[in-house]
DNA sequence: TTGAAAGCGATACCAC
DNA sequence: GTGGTATCGCTTTCAA
């Protein structure tokens, strides 16, 4: 292996004139700066990160963990990790990749052993039991989703609770009056998922601030689940908001089963990142999901908690809620 | 920080007492390694990780190379990752993941730096530009996917050309000689994507084997795209193989809208993951791609090539196909 | 079965 | 603007 002493030696200069070229952190002349780089490509020297690590005490690597097998949208969780893996490097740092079944267990591991530098914390739990784990790390953290109790931590999320709102209105402005909700699959209610939870709640304020009744039923995404799903709301409902990407496609074509059209007979707003729409013959009204703005607002708001020398007051970012009208919703 | 020595000090031995307890390469008297996991659990002791991989030069860390943004099929995508994830954990590896953006660089950044031991790259193509790196690297590696050229690599993948001819021969076998293939995005075949010319190769092949023209067309997956495909193939195939997951939705709507049933005017077996089968009103017939299997494997191969005193021969290992009848086929 | 001590390859402090 | 070197926390050889 090619070490710094090499390429000092290389150079006729000394180690530490070489560790300072590299790291830029005190002012080296523009010929020696020159030599050292000549010879690194020379040698094609890429410096240890481990000796580097230890000597310096950071890594350049962050955490992320994410929910790798899970009822919870696939493109969407993929469109964060690759937001976050492109911002990370874009500050030349790397992405250890963990997953959520690690729990607690596996962010005390990769964190005590110093193998990251902050952690990104993906579907986080209303009452989630890593919350407080991540309050004793030495490592700052930064949470996607939104704990009920956020007190010291970072966290960045769609503000689900304004965008539910912005559903029913945007169905409400055009004069429906009975809306209700497909939800996400049962058990990511019964997880206590954080977003899940901040969009009925949205939902259930909007419709009771319009005097109606609310109607909100979780749908297993699979074809006899969102049968069974539409059969306990009911035939009478003019306006639907989808919160739940895999159910969308045997949705739309239940309704068009039974004889109801959209946008004629059922207007439908969907929540759902830009890219993920499906291809349904219907171009689906939808309130986006910024994946991507929030995983790399997420690689953000860690590097400003690692750059600043004293500690940075958490934050809690909730982006507002876009609507992108296409034409499954009709006025009634 | 805990050290190693804060550990001896508690349980009154040497530091490398501790560190073989740890490590278990060599024996240690049952009342030592007691003391010594006490005084671990109570410090609440977690080895440095650089500091280890600067002493041992292993890291315990795989790089994962994956296609985060692309046209290729993004569940399968996240059935590799998480089965490699899963995997490693299981061997006491974390996972580092790439971009397959960064290249060649990347893979000579993280190997250079020793951050990992061994790399698995995913999306391999034909003439990939990452294999003669590859090669050079000090790291063993294992490619998911089978490039032109694979001397001296190991390689795991799905045998795709007997996938595609085993389509074929489960609708030969059915009586149907107009067989089509809806391929992938154009975009994927023009990349050189090492699975998609080698299904479709299996397929000229097969088709040819039967005496039937060949038609097989690329196929973007949105709906125009879909639409476009099925007016290149023509009205007259009575069997489909789609190799093509995104464009399953689209194809089996416009089919209803021309008026073409499934099963009884035209067949469909579908190439996708077992888990990722879209919730269709028929229940497709499939050839399965083993996203988790090869995954899993391509971690095993990774460890085989670790663990190996000398270096093991390269090997290359093609899953054989396996179809999953279900209700979208139907003799002719 | 255990201990002492020599590195591993960087960083960053102290000198000049 | 540059050099020397103690130090980071662990593994592993050598010795007992």
């Amino acid at each position: 292996m090619v070490t710094i002493d090499d390429v000092a030696r290389a150079a006729g200069v000394s180690t530490s004139t070489v560790s300072y070229a590299l790291s830029g952190r005190r002012p080296i002349s523009p010929a020696t700066r020159e030599r050292v780089a000549a010879a690194i490509a020379e040698l094609g020297y890429h410096p240890h990160a481990g000796a580097r690590a230890l000597a310096s005490s950071r890594s350049s690597v962050l955490a992320l963990v994410a929910p790798l097998r899970s009822d919870i949208n696939v493109p969407v969780i993929m469109e964060f990790v690759t937001a976050v893996v492109t911002a990370a490097r874009e500050h030349s740092y790397d992405v250890l990749l963990l997953t959520k079944d690690e729990g607690t267990a596996g962010l005390q591991r990769v964190a005590g052993g110093a193998m990251v530098d902050a952690l990104i914390v993906m579907d986080v739990e209303s009452d989630d039991a890593r919350v407080p784990a991540l309050l004793k790390l030495r490592q700052p953290s930064v949470l996607i989703g939104l704990p009920s109790e956020p007190t010291g931590l970072t966290c960045v999320d769609l503000d689900f609770e304004a965008t539910a709102r912005a559903c029913v209105e945007h169905l409400a402005g055009r004069g429906h009056r009975r809306i209700a909700l497909v939800g996400p699959a049962p058990g990511v209610y019964q997880r206590g998922t954080s977003y899940a939870n901040r969009f009925l709640t949205g939902f259930t304020a909007a419709v009771g601030a319009l005097g109606a009744d609310v109607v909100a039923e979780p749908c297993d995404p699979s074809r006899a689940g969102v049968r069974d799903c539409l059969d306990r709301i009911g035939p009478d409902v003019t306006g639907l908001v989808v919160h739940n990407e895999a159910a969308l496609m045997p949705l739309l074509d239940l309704l068009r089963v039974d004889g109801r059209r959209v946008p004629e007979d059922v207007s439908v707003v969907a929540v759902c990142p830009r890219d993920a729409v499906p291809p349904l013959p219907v171009r689906l009204t939808t309130a986006e999901i910024p994946a991507h703005e929030v995983g790399t607002l997420a690689v953000t708001m860690a590097m400003r908690l690692l750059d600043s020398p004293v500690a940075t007051p958490p934050e809690t970012r909730l982006l507002p809620p876009v609507i992108v009208e296409r034409d499954s919703v009709s006025p009634i």
